[in-house]
DNA sequence: GTCTATAGAAGGATAGAC
DNA sequence: GTCTATCCTTCTATAGAC
């Protein structure tokens, strides 16, 4: 594979990324992405064979860069408090950078849920839970956190982070009305969305 | 309009709801609304003329319902810790009856920004808010909320009703891990949601 | 490896019979 | 009001020259 053989390839996975990102799977069109990448269409099919290949891609490097994002949360050595306030702070920074990928991803697994089986296959959700209950056994007693509560709990971790850029379009709108910036608010929710589970969570 | 035609539009309309709501309107295929409805393609058109006023309709119907799941709000004579749990049990019922709604709501405003501010333009945020500061001014000073807040607020809560609906596809993955069913979670969250911004919000 | 030209399929929309 | 047949555009994909 030569330099430059590698390099049109790099160019037409990220207009593919632009344009699968804004338009989704259905809605990208080839021609869109070979304008994007500044190439001629019949070049996508010498790389990429067919849409759904690159569409494949595409959708799996994202999914892996977002979800990559949870990890660090397992192996920091913070307090448990901490590891809330991290997480909130980096991942909401991750978004800011990437404000379409949280609602392109939800939207694509939604209509193909095999995707994210595919993706997910790998990873032992009951390994992570036993390895975050370990490392933080001796503060658990402040917390109201158990078994049953802790679907709950993660979610709801989840959903304060994502939401905001998964419903980014309604959001705007409904902000408008009230004169507040979309990115201050994002800021801000950096450090309200984990003092707001701390105490929610605190006995 | 004769009885039956009024059927048929009715039934054309139930079909083309089902599946924009599965594939969204770059996916769904007038064949398929068709073949579901029972009729003929040409129907389709004779009914509603193209593709985007059928989906036009069916847009604008299912957005006003989610939409008006929020005013009671603004009307019950509750407290506000009530009025947070009647909002949870309430709306989440009402997702429980719906799951695909928020995604393809969401997914479909991001996709076209104009739709929801079309939809929007005639309500006033701020003056439902005025509507709330009054109704609870006696309290208020029992709750950690100000104007600076009120957004984060406003938007934690709805998060933690719609998230778990509009990611369903990748939250039903993660729980088959732990065993969890995603009915009984959406059912423990009405509660759970409720007591968990009350603890949070109170001074 | 990259382009032009075009095949071939799919999907939205319409004409016209009944 | 409903159907069959078909048009026409759009889009994915490939053939073939350079």
């Amino acid at each position: 594979m030569s330099e430059n053989e590698k390099l049109t390839e790099e160019i037409i996975f990220e207009a593919a990324t632009v344009v699968f990102e804004e338009d989704g799977l259905s809605g990208a069109r080839m021609q869109n992405i070979a304008d994007r990448a500044g190439i001629n269409k019949a070049l996508l099919h010498y790389y990429f064979r067919t849409k759904d290949h690159l569409f494949e891609a595409v959708f799996t490097k994202l999914a892996q860069k977002m979800f990559m994002k949870f990890t660090p949360i397992f192996e920091k050595n913070l307090s448990l408090e901490d590891k809330i306030r991290f997480f909130f702070r980096e991942h909401i920074t991750f978004m800011q950078q990437n404000p379409k990928l949280p609602g392109f991803i939800i939207n694509e697994i939604n209509h193909n849920p095999q995707r994210i089986k595919k993706l997910l296959r790998n990873v032992d959700f009951r390994k992570l839970w036993t390895t975050i209950i370990e490392q933080h056994s001796e503060e658990l007693y402040k917390y109201n956190i158990t078994e049953e509560t802790l679907p709950q709990i993660m979610t709801t971790i989840v959903s304060l982070s994502v939401f905001p850029f998964a419903a980014k379009g309604i959001i705007e709108v409904a902000f408008d009305n009230f004169g507040i910036d979309f990115d201050k608010y994002t800021e801000e929710r950096k450090t309200f969305a984990a003092e707001f589970v701390i105490k929610a969570i605190t006995k």
